[in-house]
DNA sequence: CGAAAGGCTCTTTTT
DNA sequence: GAGCCTTTCG
């Protein structure tokens, strides 16, 4: 029992003995804030002897819920089956899909993703005679989905604004809630909503969770929505014994209306809270923790902390500039390489991060040609790969005959002879008499009549018909087959590996659609009805960064905003580069530019022993080639951080970052040079000794390539060959 | 109706 | 550079 105490520190042991009534855990990055979370879990489990069917612990992303489990798992064994744990959106839609009747949700309902999403707002502008063009999808999807978390509805909206484009943005919300309603799914923010409005409308509802949850206990509090929050606050209203932890300058959500706000509001809603800061990093050297204050502390809007660590000084920071982005991955590539080669780390310890997706592309080139291997979290993502959403479009559809987005998605997939013209001409049908496109459909399935009434074509009439009588025929069999059986039924009846096979990379979509078949699998044991709909909400919310939690001990390649809550001895942020961190979008509004600041922050923050802030001087982006300056960030990080390779300065090359180095190397046999002397180089290929000259346990050697010019490296450092 | 080609735009981060 | 949309042709 005491065990659970005798590992923390004062801080940390505050923390989790603070039990009754509301607390707030501000917790710096590094400071150990699982660590807490999980033995307050424990500690209320196994010393306070609550049960883990009475406490609700709340993620932000499903990763952190599976950390948080196994952890768990580590300290208080099987009863972790019972806590109830997980993100805002699963709790929600689990909560949904039991009680949400009494709001008028169909328990049946699918969730629909960004994608979906847009789907329907299409149809939404093209009902409303509006054109797409004028009114991008994307900006309305996004106000829209602002509003909703603010828990804005059409109405609020229209007494909010008066502008041109908020008047047509409220006609098109207004119509999106008909068609989403209509189709009965749930967007990302409804599932959110929907409880917040179940809890509001039905307080015995509410009352029956307040009395079940003696504990909640919410991490990363600074990503919340107003949502969330609100919904917090209502399932938290009754004990009062809530626990938010959190960390304001790990906040870089705000684009999907997360709100710091909600951490200053929090000790304002709740005046007895008790605060805990943890400030002491066990992660990162001084340096590296001086290096990220210094870009943080640049922040207006930013309460002051006390980060320190008991940590060794460390390496210095290494700046690094490359030429061109293939160079800059080369340079990411081989030093990862010679680290490992010198026996100082494994390729497990190491990550490279990004401000963009797009930039990973360049990088995994770089890997795959040094033969590096690596994995991509979340590169093209697997549930937003076309043949999966179609196969999870045909099973929605059978799940929920109403999903009208996943309805027109497949109706021609495979080609049936449905084209547009046909389609809208059946939107048109049903809209005509108020139905919708599967009521449609079965009409046109039931009456027998050819009657020249019906706007389609003979040929038509049979296509549409022909799909109806097989999704009919799906449908009357989802009660006697589970999850895989269904699966497998529907990839037969609608022909679907010859379909892909036909098409280019066929092969490769076949074998993602048995992946996913593989996924079905899991819920073979559940009952039919059981089966496919967890399938399917377990589709919808797990995104596949969670499925990577892969043991191989290889190189990391992330987003800075996937890496929020990870750690790595190593860690490379690329494209340090203003227009790409800060992003060129986000550049002139102090308040995105903070953000973005933030951001830099959490990427320096997930390294350990060594920091690599990387920037190419030119690089492509949409297609042209473009000059970046420096990021505006590095200027932040005091000079005497800092080990930089400095092209402009001495027209060096890549490897004289190492120069400052402060500790000697593990000793390594290094190869000697002669000025003239041929040799060849992992980066810029072929070239001949310039000079050569030892310098303490190493050696610095200058050669001029055939192609690149003349560059200076050390030798441990760079990998060069004599030919 | 459907496949192919050409032209357009807009590039962030994700539950 | 990619994805989306439109146009064109069979």
């Amino acid at each position: 029992m005491k065990d659970i105490l005798a590992e923390l520190n004062p801080a940390q042991k505050e923390a989790v003995e603070a039990i009754n009534g509301p607390v707030l855990i501000l917790a710096g990055p590094g400071s150990g804030k699982t660590r807490v979370i999980t033995h307050r879990v424990a500690y209320l489990m196994r010393v306070v002897g609550i049960k883990p069917h009475n406490i609700l612990a709340v993620t932000f992303t499903n990763k952190a819920a599976r950390e948080m489990e196994s952890r768990l798992n580590a300290l208080v064994g099987e009863q972790v089956k019972n806590l109830t744990l997980g993100t805002f959106h699963a709790i929600c839609a689990r909560i949904l899909r039991r009680d949400g009747q009494a709001i008028g949700i169909d328990p049946k309902f699918v969730i629909y993703d960004d994608d979906d999403q847009i789907s329907l707002l299409k149809k939404s502008l093209q009902q409303l005679g509006l054109d797409p063009k004028q009114y991008a999808p994307r900006a309305l999807q996004s106000v829209i989905s602002n509003a909703k978390s603010q828990m804005l509805t059409p109405s609020d909206f229209s007494r909010k604004g008066r502008s041109y484009f908020e008047e047509i943005t409220q006609r098109v919300y207004e119509r999106y809630e008909k068609l989403i309603t209509a189709s009965s799914a749930l967007d990302f923010d409804d599932l959110l909503g929907k409880v917040v409005e179940l809890f509001r409308k039905s307080p015995e509802t509410l009352l029956r969770y307040q009395s079940r949850y003696l504990h909640v206990q919410v991490d990363e509090f600074q990503d919340t929505n107003l949502v969330q929050y609100e919904l917090i606050k209502q399932l938290a209203g009754k004990y009062r014994n809530i626990c938010v932890v959190g960390d304001p300058d790990q906040s870089i959500y705000s684009w999907r209306s997360a709100d710091v706000r909600n951490i200053l509001n929090f000790e304002k809603d709740f005046p007895d809270a008790k605060v805990v800061l943890l400030e002491q990093n066990y992660r990162s050297t001084k340096l590296i923790l001086e290096a990220a204050s210094g870009v943080i502390s640049a922040n207006r809007q930013r309460k002051e902390k006390g980060l320190w660590t008991e940590n060794e000084v460390g390496f210095p920071v290494s700046v690094i500039e490359t030429y061109t982005e293939q160079e800059e991955a080369q340079y990411v590539v081989n030093e990862i390489d010679n680290l490992v080669r010198r026996g100082e780390v494994k390729p497990g310890d190491c990550a490279v991060m990004y401000r963009t997706n797009a930039q990973s592309r360049v990088l995994e080139e770089a890997f795959i040609r040094y033969g590096t291997p690596y994995k991509l979290v979340a590169g093209t993502r697997f549930y937003e790969r076309r043949e999966v959403k179609d196969v999870v479009a045909y099973l929605r559809l059978i799940q929920n005959p109403l999903d009208s987005v996943s309805l027109l998605r497949i109706i021609n997939v495979p080609q049936r002879g449905i084209g547009q013209q046909s389609l809208d001409e059946l939107s048109r049908w049903a809209g005509a008499q108020g139905v919708t496109e599967y009521r449609a459909l079965q009409l046109l399935a039931e009456s027998k009549d050819t009657s020249a009434a019906l706007p389609f074509t003979a040929r038509t009439v049979k296509a549409l018909t022909g799909f109806a009588v097989m999704l009919e025929n799906l449908i009357g069999k989802k009660q006697d087959l589970n999850t895989v059986e269904l699966f497998d039924l529907l990839i037969e009846n609608i022909g679907y590996k010859k379909y892909l096979e036909a098409m280019p990379d066929g092969e490769e979509r076949w074998e993602n659609t048995l992946e996913l078949r593989g996924v079905a699998q899991d819920y073979r044991d559940l009952s039919p009805q059981e089966g496919l709909s967890a399938f399917l909400e377990s589709v919808a919310l797990v995104s596949d960064v969670d499925s990577l939690v892969e043991k191989s001990d290889t190189v990391t390649l992330i987003t800075l905003h996937q890496a929020k809550g990870l750690e790595f001895p190593v860690v490379f942020i690329v494209g340090m580069e203003d227009g790409i961190l800060p992003h060129f979008k986000s550049i002139d509004d102090p308040t995105q530019l903070e953000e973005e600041r933030r951001l830099c922050y959490v990427g320096i923050t997930r390294a350990g022993k060594r920091i690599y802030l990387v920037r190419a001087f030119r690089r492509h982006l949409m297609g042209a080639s473009t000059v970046n300056r420096p990021s505006r960030f590095l200027r932040d990080i005091p000079s005497q951080l800092i080990a930089k390779n400095s092209t402009e300065e001495s027209g060096a090359g890549l490897a004289t970052a190492m120069e400052k180095r402060q500790e000697p190397l593990i000793p390594v046999d290094l190869p000697e040079f002669k000025a003239g002397e041929h040799v060849k180089h992992g980066v810029f290929g072929e070239g001949v000794v310039v000079s050569y000259q030892k310098k303490g346990h190493d050696a610095e050697v200058t050669v001029a390539f055939e192609g690149a010019g003349v560059k200076r490296f050390l030798v441990s450092f760079a990998k060069i060959e004599r030919v």
